[in-house]
DNA sequence: ACCTTTCTCTACCAAATGGTAGAGGAGAGA
DNA sequence: TCTCTCCTCTACCATTTGGTAGAGAAAGGT
């Protein structure tokens, strides 16, 4: 991982760039020949890696689903109480954004695909989701969060952190720009937000 | 407008439908002749009333544009201070939203297209961004609102209440269904959500 | 009755798209 | 050296896409 040099597996390579271009531009509007043209390749170069386009998608996604699952695992089964752990897992999702914007692009897309081809991957999601609604609830009946209904505020922090980090145009137009160190204060902005609007 | 009738003028109804399924399924994804078959009519009548696809984007843009603002105007020149205007303005904007769920998937669009097809409209906002970033920060100079800053903060909140609003996947993977119930529950828990989020 | 404008249609077209068929190069094992 | 597998290529195809050309129906003004 990390850097993808250009000696990386062509695989490898297709797998990031579309990732990447079907995170900036929908997988609708990135055509094979956009994908095979940025790696470098020609188009049956990659036809013969992924036989078809579907499955080109399909490989995308639950390869992004397991990079964000496992930016998301370590944090939310680390130690802390009550914000502590919200903080170290919206940190671990932030900064994957940063480092791939095109991660939290792709996962806006399930909500284009038809809903059998996101069954499976929500199938994957659900047992996480479980447990993080659990621990929410415990956390609220012990005073130390808010108390809400946890699957609509698991949705909102969700909203905020995912839209936020990917809807580049909404601070473009109040006249943000992605500098390190405005990346910084955008994400202790955010912390506060959310700090705010969870503890009780 | 309301209930946009069969009679409605063709060039009214291709403009819905337009909006409509750019929003559900993006702009890329949606070719000319998914419009015109779903309004019912020839591919060319609609190239008659907008001579390109990208006009027809340009028309279903600004509109949305004007009828989104047009939401937000009225409760944001309202009466009422601190959080009382924020959640009027909000309440808007999601009924808005309810009404027309394409409307704020559209909104996302923005991010696929070239910068210089955006500027214009952004372009369009900046006036009402400016006004909307002063009034915040006068609560928060007046302790009315959590001391922030108002432009980031404004991301914030658009990212969560857009995000909710059209992010149906990270709803239903929670278990959440769009019932008229739900959709109440919904609005008054971002309500809180926001409100614990923006008071000091 | 006639003409003009408005509107929608059928019939095409060139480019782009996802995909197939199969040739050919490079390396490893025999 | 021969062959087999792995990998990438050129050449081609059917479908879809945005778009053009122009015919024809309907309606109003004269």
């Amino acid at each position: 991982m990390g850097f993808m040099a250009q000696s990386a597996p062509t695989a490898d390579r297709i797998l990031t760039v579309a990732t990447d271009l079907f995170g900036r531009h929908g997988i609708a509007g990135t055509s094979l020949d956009d994908i095979a043209g940025t790696v470098g390749v020609a188009k049956q170069t990659l036809l013969y890696w992924y036989p078809s386009k579907d499955a080109l998608i399909g490989k995308v996604l639950t390869a992004t689903a397991v990079e964000l699952l496992y930016a998301i695992d370590k944090p939310v089964r680390g130690a802390g109480d009550g914000f502590a752990r919200v903080e170290a897992t919206i940190n671990s999702v932030f900064a994957a954004a940063v480092r791939r914007p095109s991660l939290l692009g792709l996962v806006r897309e399930l909500n284009r695909l038809d809903t059998s081809t996101s069954d499976q991957l929500l199938d994957a999601m659900s047992s996480h989701i479980e447990t993080a609604v659990a621990w929410l609830e415990g956390e609220m009946q012990a005073g130390r969060l808010r108390k809400a209904d946890p699957r609509i505020l698991l949705s909102l922090v969700y909203a905020t952190v995912v839209g936020v980090a990917t809807e580049t145009e909404a601070l473009r137009v109040v006249g943000w720009e992605p500098t390190v160190g405005n990346l910084r204060k955008l994400r202790r902005e955010m912390i506060e937000f959310l700090r705010a609007a969870l503890l009780p």
